[in-house]
DNA sequence: GTCTATACTTCGATAGAC
DNA sequence: GTCTATCGAAGTATAGAC
């Protein structure tokens, strides 16, 4: 999917892969339909997992910042929005993902600026919680699937300078994330 | 290509659309992928000399903000960009129309802050370009595609407020972005 | 569960008449 | 230029044997 864009994840291919007959694929799915949507919902089960236990480290800004910049979490969730787009169950399954993302996100920032003693009217929690995830997907988005860098290290070092302020140096490495 | 995705145009229904045959679509574009990148090409054009037009306007940031708010012109970029992930021809193609419109966007902010006294050491012209495009983007891929609206406005009021200190009140009505 | 067989659809692309 | 005719490939999905 990531490869070659979902219109090429085909039943016959999924079977392939899995060493079997592309027929088993409409007996364990029913339709490609269904195997899209029990992808996604594992995938996005197990991404909130790791969210909600970014936010039990002991820096979860940094946490959150570094996950929502995993460029394969990125490029799944665009794949997944293309084929949303025109398929509305599916659309519905990411929306409603989303939003729990977003949830998670918010909460973990009002949280921790709390927890800090940021101002809160300076910097409002769900304005830095759009802010971060549309910086964050845009960013992959260009750099992955465009190879286009101007401006990111500068726009990323303003958001990192920021985090540093409130909760030092990044202790743990991110995952997934070149050049950081 | 906007209701059904890029998948969903093919020479047949291209050709039904026109009123002609599939085989004509082959006769003037010889490959699907000819047909993509010369509607890319008339699009990417078309659209960059609206851009340089928003330049020569009174309120050039307005203009800019606006226009990169336009959902038709997000959509079908994140469109092509699904598509170009797996034709490298045309993801390049992409790739070069977005340094263009990204140093348009880089020199009218620029050229803005420098007329109206901005400090650029506090805000950074190509920081500032970055902020806007993933903004922009980000905010139609959420709100048309997802049907998720939370923490827009007042994220999209932060920007305007910005600009408004330095244009004033905005003159000319936004196209195409809804409820603005 | 896994297989064979198969029906049906749609696609991209070419050849050749007019 | 536009048409008819046509090929071969790939897709989704079902029925039924084992």
């Amino acid at each position: 999917m990531l490869e070659e864009g979902y219109p090429s994840v085909t039943s016959r291919r999924v079977a392939a892969r899995a060493g079997l007959k592309p027929q088993l694929v409409h007996y364990y799915f029913r339709t490609m339909d269904d195997l899209f949507l029990a992808l996604f919902r594992r995938g996005a089960e197990l991404g909130l997992q790791r969210w909600a236990a970014a936010l039990e480290a002991g820096q979860p800004l940094w946490a959150l910042w570094d996950l929502s910049r995993d460029p394969r979490g990125t490029a799944l969730t665009m794949e997944f929005t293309a084929l949303g787009n025109h398929r509305k169950e599916i659309r519905a399954e990411i929306g409603a993902a989303s939003a729990r993302y977003r949830t998670v996100l918010f909460e973990g920032i009002r949280a921790a600026f709390e927890r800090y003693g940021v101002d809160q009217e300076r910097y409002p929690p769900m304005i830095c919680s759009v802010l971060m995830t549309s910086l964050s997907t845009f960013l992959v988005l260009e750099s992955e699937m465009l190879g286009l860098t101007a401006g990111h290290d500068e726009t990323v070092a303003l958001v990192e300078d920021f985090i540093r302020q409130l909760e030092g140096e990044r202790r743990h490495p991110p995952e997934g994330v070149p050049s950081a």
